[in-house]
DNA sequence: AACCTAACCAACCGCCGGCGT
DNA sequence: GACGCCGGCGGTTGGTTAGGT
């Protein structure tokens, strides 16, 4: 429908987050909350579109969220969820307060897709999966912090493939060179993700 | 020591549904 | 009822790092 794009793309800054920004963001949630996000880089006067504000706090600087090391459990929870629910991190996501789903779903990309294939490849002789459960939509309503699977959040995507061809134009190179390109892939999480009133982990 | 390749992961993009007007 | 905006979601990219040769 030739909808404008969710922010002004002049002027908004791309790449990685500097801890500057962060400490602008968290400061102005933890006043404010999360929400309005069309109104953080306004009156943050952040140089970032909204949605990369909301991706940054949700993915990263969100109090609670534990970053890599995924256990055994919680590996075996999400291939026993992607089973059942397909790829919908979010609502995998919120079986497992503690993780993103950006973070579930590059887990999932990168290990356990090629585990299970490797499961798979060595066939049946080792370790079948996790005892299959009753009901599986009643084994993921079971699970701790389960959240209810109403259609609500069951979207639909399947024919909102984009064209293969899809590629980033070049304008939208991410890194803007003047980013700093020593900058840690992954930085220690800020002390202040820990909030007063918020349990540390 | 230098180069190459694979893996990892933060962040971007486009689309959709819900809600307000 | 129609339209537009906003928030949220999932797929994908590409820079950085680690490991191998």
């Amino acid at each position: 429908m030739g909808r404008p794009p969710c922010c002004d793309k002049v002027g908004v800054k791309k790449g990685p987050w500097t801890p500057e920004e962060d400490i602008i963001l968290v400061s102005y949630i933890q006043e404010n909350g999360p929400g309005n996000w069309r109104a953080v880089p306004i009156n943050t006067g952040l140089m970032r579109c909204s949605k990369s504000c909301r991706l940054r706090w949700t993915n990263y600087l969100r109090p609670g969220i534990r970053r890599g090391n995924f256990t055994t459990h919680e590996e075996g929870i999400i291939v026993h969820l992607q089973s059942l629910l397909g790829n919908r991190w979010a609502a995998i996501a919120s079986y497992l307060p503690q993780r993103t789903d950006n973070d579930i779903k590059n887990y999932w990309n990168t290990h356990l897709k090629k585990k299970l294939k490797k499961q798979q490849a060595m066939g049946a002789i080792f370790a079948p999966p996790p005892p299959p459960p009753s009901s599986s939509a009643e084994t993921a309503a079971n699970l701790p912090g389960a959240v209810h699977l109403d259609n609500h959040h069951h979207r639909r995507r399947a024919a909102t493939r984009r064209s293969p061809s899809r590629r980033r134009s070049p304008c939208a190179a991410r890194h803007s060179p003047t980013s700093p390109p020593t900058a840690p892939r992954r930085p220690t999480p800020p002390a202040w993700t820990t909030y007063p009133g918020s349990s540390t982990v």
